[in-house]
RNA sequence: GGGCCCGUGGCCAAGUAUGGAAAAGGCACUGGCCUCCGGAGCCAGUAACCGUGGGUUCGAAUCCCACCGGGCCCGCCA
């Protein structure tokens, strides 16, 4: 047996079933829910059933939950032996069907489960195990990681986790986004400093001459724009312009003190430079028809800031099994591809030679409306797929990038930040192209931003909290807790163990919170090292593992019976729900419902912990019933971390 | 203007999938607990008419409608 619990739960499910059929074969039930009673005095499992269909046979709830308990306590005579753990079933409140299990027996089954499987104890294999793609991080090859972004990081990774234990083919994908006017703006200044070698972490020094860069362009695009609207006197225009200029200057401002020296010689270079938005345009045109010297370059700097993209990335523990990128797309004619079919669709037109797809028409025509729940009041507008000048635009590109996943998996999901447009125009896209079948297969798994309390985030100038300074933070933090804690350990090990306190800190920050909400950034969160927090977890898995390195485990003759404490209850119960919570976040896609259950689970062994003694328990069947119990915590709570990426220490 | 997401004690926040008994937990605050397996801990206490108003229901934090507040998005950027 893999899952007492969920054995239990279908003894519950089968008993009500019967008896409800044999007490009024009138009603046909569909679906029997059973729900936690708010105190394990009620049961531990209930049926409002009663309730439910009361009003329609016009019949008192309780008089109805009282006949089905009879029948069920008959049923369960019947079945004698089959029954293993459904112990009683009793009326409870206004006509609960209250279920109550054989602890014993059923703690006794989720210890020895536990205990045997260990390293896959809860996981549960899924039925239908399906090819699925993961794709997370792709941030885009121009700046570091922001901790904004490592939400997705470890949103997505942590999913992977979940998909794969449950028994899915997963893969986790990078998309390189490395056409278009964002990498050719880094590749510019880049070549124009001389191509420099990173004097500091690559993807550090890359995003420093992309912000340096870009704000320097833009001040250039904005004042030309400013003296055309000055020389045709529109004043509402040169108003708006105006305000937007000193914006950038502002910022420009605050880049050039931070790095004086390269951005006068940035600022020296591109004021040489006649044209730098042509010279721009025409990197980004012939890196997307492959030209080889502008190919070397581009990959050249987009790799750098790749080298240390993978540097963070390998640093927590987030791997990837392939590396998308969207310049191959455009190459191997894929993108061409689409842009062909889709030309010849009724949608597709030419608005001053550039390609437009009219999404808006293309839902009514193809009634999309309620397969992509789109509101009745909303009007998509039409999205633009190439440039006036050739190029292809993202939105093409990522049509051709989805119908690629699909053919390596049948589900795709792409974890991304809250956006909602590009996500529906692609699904549209889909559905123009015949394949509606894949705009169902495809879940866009939103998560809000990290949001600082004092001011707004804006990578384009330069400023934004990166992931590895949260890392570095955590991790400082951690080794001083350690050194306060266990000043005897080696260097060595007190380096190790505060990286896996601290990283495991970041993460559990990133993914406790529910993802669709926005969290707000402090420091004072991120590094909280108290209850609901990685190293609160981590700390009762190193209790455990300490009480197991004095006291060996003694298998198959304990006596599971002899643990009667509500505490010991209430920790065993937690343990046995494991898989079923497990079987729960990978179905809803939901990696905080694991954070929380491991914060409870290290919560409600913290209190036995302090209660009851293990190694120093009376009499020696009792004390190795109590180490089992630990033992089985201790591999619970380390398989539910392992789901979030976080390690668990047996030292901290 | 339109669209999407969010709104739960002073602060953070779970619960919303599938309506059900008494709305978790943390921070802060108050008072206790180290002769005892690690105090990053444990125990107890104060604090919420679940944004507002309607509706559906025997029953709503959960479903429906309207509104209010906050965030994000609406480019020949990605």
């Amino acid at each position: 047996m893999l899952d007492p619990w969920g054995k239990f739960r279908e003894e519950c499910t089968e008993a009500i079933r019967i008896a409800f059929q044999r007490s009024f074969p009138e009603v046909n039930l569909e679906v029997i829910a059973l729900e936690r009673p708010p105190s394990t005095d009620l049961g531990e499992l209930s049926s409002s059933i009663c309730l439910n269909v009361s009003k329609k046979l016009g019949l008192n709830p309780r008089e109805m939950a009282s006949r089905v308990v009879q029948a069920i306590g008959l049923y369960k005579a019947e079945a004698g032996s089959r029954i293993l753990f459904l112990k009683a079933a009793e009326v409870g409140g206004a006509g609960y069907i209250n279920l109550y299990a054989d602890k014993e027996r059923l703690f006794d089954a989720v210890i020895k489960t536990a205990l045997e499987l260990d390293r896959t104890w809860g996981f549960l294999k899924t039925d239908s195990p399906v090819r699925i793609i993961v794709e997370h991080t792709s941030v885009n090859p121009i700046h570091p990681i922001e901790i904004s972004h490592s939400r997705g990081t470890f949103l997505g990774d942590s999913l992977a986790r979940i998909l794969s234990n449950r028994g899915h083919k997963v893969s986790r994908h990078y998309y390189v986004d490395d056409l278009g006017r964002q990498t050719a703006i880094i590749a510019y200044g880049y070549d124009k400093l001389g191509r420099p070698k990173p004097t500091s972490k690559p993807d550090h020094f890359i995003g420093d001459i992309y912000a340096i860069t870009s704000c320097i362009l833009e001040i250039r695009r904005l004042k030309a724009r400013i003296k055309e609207a000055k020389d045709k006197g529109d004043e509402d225009e040169l108003m708006r312009l105006q305000k937007e200029v000193d914006d950038w200057i502002a910022a420009a401002e605050d880049l050039r003190s931070r790095q004086k020296e390269l951005f006068e010689r940035i600022l020296t270079e591109v004021d040489r430079d006649s044209d730098p938005d042509e010279a721009i345009k025409e990197l980004s045109r012939k890196y997307e028809e492959g030209d080889e010297k502008v190919k070397s370059l581009i990959r050249e700097v987009t790799d750098l800031c790749l080298e240390g993209f993978k540097e963070t990335l390998s640093r927590v523990g987030v791997e990837f099994d392939s590396w998308d990128w969207e310049s191959e797309l455009a190459w191997s004619s894929r993108v061409e591809e689409v842009l062909r079919c889709l030309k010849q669709s009724p949608y597709a037109k030419l608005v001053s030679g550039a390609l437009e797809l009219d999404i808006g028409a293309a839902v009514e025509d193809l009634g999309l409306r309620s397969l992509l729940g789109i509101p009745e009041s909303y009007q998509l507008p039409s999205v633009t797929l190439t440039t006036s000048f050739g190029t292809s635009l993202y939105p093409a590109r990522d049509i051709a990038y989805s119908l690629r996943k699909f053919e390596l998996a049948d589900r795709v999901i792409n974890v991304i930040g809250l956006q909602v447009h590009p996500q529906l125009q692609l699904r549209v896209a889909l559905c123009i192209l015949g394949r509606r079948d894949l705009a169902e297969c495809q879940t866009h798994f939103v998560h809000g931003y990290v949001r600082f309390p004092m001011y707004r985030m804006s990578s384009r100038r330069g400023r934004f909290v990166t992931l590895d300074q949260v890392l570095e933070e955590a991790v400082t933090k951690a080794m001083i807790e350690v050194m306060k804690r266990s000043p005897e350990l080696s260097e060595e090990e007190r380096k190790k163990i505060s990286e896996i306190v601290g990283l495991g800190a970041v993460k559990y920050a990133m993914i406790s919170t529910e993802p669709k909400k926005d969290l707000v950034f402090t420091w004072e969160r991120v590094l909280d090292f108290e209850r609901n927090s990685a190293p609160f977890i981590q700390y009762a898995h190193a209790r455990a593992s300490n009480i197991l390195k004095k006291g060996e485990v003694v298998d198959r003759s304990v006596n599971i019976g002899l643990l009667t404490n509500p505490l010991e209850h209430d920790l065993l119960l937690r343990i046995a729900q494991f898989p079923e919570l497990f079987v729960r976040a990978s179905e809803t896609l939901g990696p905080h419902l694991i954070a929380d259950y491991a914060n409870d689970l290290a919560s409600a062994f913290n209190a036995f912990y302090d209660h009851l003694p293990v190694l120093r328990a009376e009499p020696r069947e009792l004390r190795d019933a109590r180490l089992a119990l630990v033992k089985a915590f201790q591999i619970t709570l380390r398989n539910a971390l392992s789901l979030l990426g976080i390690e668990a220490p047996e030292r901290m």
